[in-house]
RNA sequence: GGGCUUGUAGCUCAGUUGGUUAGAGCGUGCGCUUGAUAAGCGCAAGGUCACUGGUUCGAGUCCAGUCAGGCCCA
């Protein structure tokens, strides 16, 4: 599940939606709505071009074709829509295997979201138009507290609290789960409707979602496949515990609200005096004291010493905590290894504290005389012993009682980096079964986890005898006044601080450690290895069946998480979820069992495929695991097997007082088994039984280096010993234009929904943007950033449609797809023949540059590097067309006769242009460009470029070296042209004349004509003897009255009523 | 506080194994075009490469530290 991206842009202050105004471009046109009659006196020769006409509108009014277009494409394949169509074209091919990450099912999509689903639509319309069979099926993340907590609140202001609490545990958590799935179903389908709406191409009929049951199923039997590896096991680990409730809280279900509690500073003995002091690098007392020294210290015990000495009494460890009640649970002292701690002698007392925190201590204690004896670091105090206070293990007191004997590491100092010199005195009190960090502490250093304290907050009868059923609140007391009477305690008071509490009872709640389920992380599985070995293994940069990382970086991030990651709890105290199939029993012992075997997991996995997870909580125990026989399950405890004997004390028996246990599974659990439960589920990877089909790609934000890409892992390393992914993509999140986190609270918040983006911009404009980013590193958004990617795409669409609009009397081909663009030799006129143009020509430019381009695309779409694929396509349009090609032939398809040669050369040309444009374009802008592509193959009702490939290359012959150069000197004869502007006082292309050195010779293999066109200019003359760039002024020579041009051969033309033409113009009339 | 990561023209980004006057697009300015026109073309001006120190004949590029961001933790 993600949290994701939450914070981006949800639920802001109405205010009212605007509508994007675009002016409707009405209709179908010739691109100059010119009245003829009105412009004969401007140019009697107008009406005699070629001028472009096209459908193509240069307004795109996104906001009502782009659901058009959806409309349009959910008919194809008998109304199966685009996905089904591309399904069965794809049957058969290789595929590509990508699996969509789940995002939480609540709350509408945000730009974070966005900028996920285009990139994973990049991929999807890329791969597929590589010719890859890419089935995406898009998921979601539908159990989990934000839900379940949004349902309670809704249970809350509607009143509803007191009838759920009448209810048994089952019915109640029943009417929870109802209500959690149809908040869930509600915002699947608004969340799925956003999607679509960006265009995103995928299997929207059958998404997967982790609360149907064939999802439920299968991840309960990845539960039961690392069952059988052993790596599953139940341990007490500490929660957040409702005393008044009886019952584990999340941590979304705390209110923290003002506490008085006491704050106390607690002596604890050191075990070994002289070691303490040899820490410190002081000598014994003892040993070079004099014995009348020694004497007058033991008396005068209270006498000022003097630093840098030892003394005889024995120093403590000082440590402060505001939960005197769980100093019986105290089982080691903690001190950050890095920080200096001083032996002080305080009124007679010798004791440690870190030395930063001296003076505050003893000031607040009031301490009247105060030496520092010693100064040493943290590290040298670890692993030494203390005394506790008041528990003595020795008489099978605390801990003792239940460990038997206590453990090596039982009271001693440890190192901890988390210790702080913010409060206290540097040394903190590690109580493991009460404390997360203390917990955490003591996995590592072999504690146990120890915890007196009952469900109903009462210590148990391992406290020693005075606090036995004592609840804790009053303990806090009796321990104080304990420690008070036998002298550890250094000092007290009472303060007021923010502290958890049940947001039900209002009651505060404490730290209490419960059984719990876990995956081991360091257990042997038996295949063997372990997840961590494993993981380890399957992230080394050098292994060969290695994951890949894009961008490389992302390998460090998840091998440092996965090094450093503790034992995975998977328990959660929870109703809406899926449950954690356990039963229990009191074993033979008197002890809490488990029942939870890979058999029986699977026994109930068959019962949750048919009925839900639903069925837990509805079905008894022996119906829920009437496909199981225990006495078949080699895993299962012996105690449950047999018929049973006399008196009701055999398996049969046991078996009979089974009870469901209450926790659900992590959604963690749920979503990183993703893998199994849809990708294997439908068929789309892990089909081989060695399992080396795993999915090709995931692609998801940073964070889920810890979330998804992680805990997808474990699973599958467990089950299969391998990872589920061959390649993890990430992406960066989304900040605003100072790179600052995107408030919600920002006053323009509304404009950034994405509704809002929609309905302003258009779903290919906020795609274009999600192309353009370079989305390794976070990404900044801004409404402004959003507007000039409109002006980029509208650069796009002009050159489409100026293509488009030259194309209107070229013949075409019946059907859009056959041959591709690189199709050569077509009877119709848009076959291309690229091999027979000649090599210096335009047409075989602009074609070599289009196969260059079409290369790079598609190598940048091959390495996702979806910026590079559209930078590249911009720059195409930007300038190798409209600034290059297009400019330089304007001319002939102007002015050239309609049938001839050249002007349908650059026809065919321009037709493979858009055609090959439309198809790198299609995964970026599937609406633009299929709009486009539906243009150029007008009359083909069915063209949809979507069901295309990518086209082959033209092959152009053209002449790359010369035209190198060729484009070399246009950019300076175009200085050259500037300069003559102010020298020669000429001010447009057409009035000049352009002289061209050619020393090599590669110019004059170039038509004269495409020169000039290509500098704008009337007419060029390449002039192998020529020292430089020469501009010439043709003001004074005659101008055709069609083309506007001075080429040197206008003259009046008595055919034409006396008119000044060229000799082109004059033959094309 | 820790792990990972970012900081190059107003904006978005390129800058190969350290080597001449640091590039592109957008935007801006000045022109052209008015037959892509709520379009199109040309030219030009913009940079102490976050900061400090170091290595080197030479550092945007390597090293250390500082500052300001981001993600995940604590």
């Amino acid at each position: 599940m993600f949290h994701v991206e939450h914070r981006a842009v949800r639920s802001f202050p109405d205010s009212t939606p605007r509508r994007h105004v675009r002016s409707h471009d009405s209709g179908p046109r010739p691109m100059s709505q010119t009245n003829p009659e009105a412009d004969q006196g401007k140019s009697p020769f107008r009406n005699t071009l070629n001028l472009p006409k096209t459908s193509f509108a240069m307004k795109a009014n996104l906001v009502q074709n782009e659901p058009a277009s959806q409309k349009r494409w959910a008919t194809l394949a008998d109304g199966n829509g685009l996905y089904a169509l591309l399904r069965q074209k794809r049957a058969g091919s290789p595929r590509f295997v990508f699996h969509d990450g789940p995002p939480y099912a609540n709350g509408s999509i945000h730009l974070g979201h966005l900028m996920n689903k285009c990139l994973k639509d990049f991929v999807v319309r890329s791969k597929t138009m590589a010719g890859f069979d890419c089935a995406f099926v898009p998921g979601w993340d539908c159990h989990g507290l934000p839900i379940e907590h949004k349902v309670m609140q809704e249970f809350v202001e509607k009143g509803k609290m007191e009838k759920l609490a009448t209810l048994s545990e089952d019915q109640r958590r029943m009417v929870v789960r109802r209500e959690c799935q149809a908040y869930a179903e509600k915002y699947v389908k608004l969340q799925g409707g956003q999607m679509q709406r960006l265009l995103t191409l995928g299997d929207y009929a059958d998404p997967y979602l982790t609360m149907k049951p064939a999802f439920e199923g299968a991840t309960l039997e990845v539960l039961a496949d690392l069952l059988k590896q052993d790596l599953v096991f139940r341990a007490l680990k500490p929660v957040h515990w409702s005393v008044a409730n009886q019952t584990a809280l999340a941590e979304a279900e705390l209110e923290y609200a003002d506490r008085q509690d006491l704050s106390v500073y607690v002596d604890f003995e050191c075990d070994d005096g002289d070691k303490v002091y040899a820490r410190f690098g002081l000598k014994p007392a003892g040993d070079e004291m004099t014995g009348d020294e020694d004497e007058e210290e033991v008396e005068n015990a209270s006498a000022k010493p003097i630093a840098g000495t030892a003394l005889a009494q024995k120093p403590s460890f000082m440590i402060w905590t505001t939960t005197p009640w769980t100093l019986p649970a105290n089982l080691a002292i903690a001190v950050n290894p890095d920080f200096e701690y001083a032996l002080v002698w305080v009124d007679g007392n010798v004791t440690i504290v870190a030395k930063e925190l001296v003076e505050k201590v003893m000031q607040m204690s009031r301490a009247e005389e105060v030496v520092v004896l010693g100064v040493t670091r943290g590290q040298n105090l670890i692993g030494l012993r203390y005394r506790h206070p008041f528990i003595n293990p020795l008489a099978g007191e605390g801990v003792a009682a239940v460990t038997g004997t206590p453990a090596p590491a039982v009271f001693t100092v440890v190192g901890a980096d988390y210790v702080t010199l913010e409060d206290g005195t540097g040394l903190v009190h590690t109580a493991p079964g009460h404390g997360v960090e203390d917990y955490q502490t003591g996995l590592r250093i072999g504690l146990p986890i120890y915890c007196p304290v009952r469900g109903d907050g009462t210590y148990d009868d391992t406290a020693p005898a005075w606090l036995r059923g004592v609840d804790v609140w009053k303990g806090n007391e009796m321990v104080a006044e304990r420690l008070r009477q036998s002298g550890h305690l250094f000092h007290e008071h009472t303060f007021m601080h923010s502290y958890p509490h049940d947001w039900r009872s209002k009651t505060p709640t404490i730290f209490r450690s419960t059984e719990q389920w876990f995956v081991g992380v360091d257990r042997p599985r038996r295949d063997g290895g372990t997840l961590r070995t494993l993981a380890q293994a399957r992230t080394d940069a050098a292994a060969a069946d290695n994951v890949k990382f894009v961008p490389e970086w992302g390998r460090n991030r998840l091998r440092g998480m996965l090094e450093s990651r503790p034992d995975w709890c998977i328990s959660r105290q929870r109703a809406w979820g899926l449950p954690i199939p356990a039963f229990l029993y009191i074993g033979g012992d008197g002890k809490e069992r488990a029942l939870m075997t890979h058999a029986s997991v699977r026994a109930v996995a068959q019962v949750v495929r048919a009925k839900g997870s639903d069925a837990w909580f509805t079905l008894s125990p022996s119906e829920l695991l009437a496909g199981y026989d225990v006495n078949a399950d080699a895993d299962a405890p012996a105690e449950l097997k047999g018929a049973g004997g006399a008196g009701g004390t055999g398996g049969a028996a046991l078996m009979a007082t089974l009870r469901k246990g209450n926790d659900i599974l992590d959604v963690w659990f749920e979503s990183g088994s993703s893998w199994a439960a849809v990708m294997k589920e439908r068929g789309l990877a892990f089909t081989s039984a060695d399992h080396r089909d795993v999915v090709d790609l995931y692609l998801e934000g940073s964070d889920q280096h810890r979330g998804w890409f992680q805990l997808s892992m474990l699973p599958a390393l467990g089950v299969m010993g391998r990872p589920p992914y061959r390649t993890l993509l990430t992406h960066g999140f989304i900040n605003d234009k100072d790179g600052k986190k995107l408030s919600k609270s920002r006053p323009d918040a509304k404009q950034y929904e994405v509704e809002s983006l929609l309905a302003n911009y258009g779903a290919d404009v906020m795609r274009w943007w999600v192309a353009s980013l370079s989305y390794e590193n976070d990404v900044k958004a801004d409404l402004e950033f959003f507007t000039l990617t409109g002006e980029s795409y509208r650069k796009i669409r002009n050159t489409l449609r100026f293509l488009l609009s030259n194309l209107y009397d070229l013949p075409r081909a019946g059907t859009s797809g056959a041959g591709g663009a690189g199709g050569a030799g077509g009877a119709d006129a848009t076959g291309l023949g690229a091999s027979a143009l000649s090599p210096y020509s335009l047409d075989a430019w602009v074609l070599g540059e289009l196969d260059a381009l079409s290369e790079r695309v598609r190598a940048a779409y091959e390495a996702y590097d979806f910026r590079g694929a559209s930078i590249a396509i911009y720059d195409f349009c930007n300038d190798t067309l409209s600034a290059k090609y297009l400019a330089a032939t304007k001319d002939r398809l102007y002015c050239d006769a309609p049938g001839s040669a050249r002007r349908q050369s650059t026809q065919r040309a321009m037709f493979t242009l858009c055609q090959t444009l439309c198809r790198l374009l299609a995964p970026m802008l599937p609406h633009t460009a299929d709009e486009a592509y539906r243009a150029l193959h007008e009359g083909d009702a069915g063209a949809c470029v979507h069901a295309e490939t990518f086209a082959g290359p033209t092959l152009s012959p053209r002449d790359a070296a010369a035209w190198a150069s060729a484009m070399e000197v246009r950019e300076r004869a175009l200085r050259a042209m500037e300069e003559a502007k102010g020298t020669l006082g000429v001010d447009s292309p057409l009035e000049m004349g352009v002289v061209l050195p050619d020393g090599d010779g590669v110019l004059s293999k170039f038509d004269a004509t495409d020169l000039a066109d290509l500098l704008g200019v009337s007419r060029v003359r390449v002039d192998r003897a020529a020292a430089s760039i020469g501009v010439q002024d043709l003001r004074t020579e005659p101008r055709c009255e069609r083309s506007w041009k001075r080429d040197g051969t206008v003259k009046a033309r008595e055919k034409h009523g006396g008119a000044l033409l060229c000799d082109r113009c004059a033959a094309a009339l």
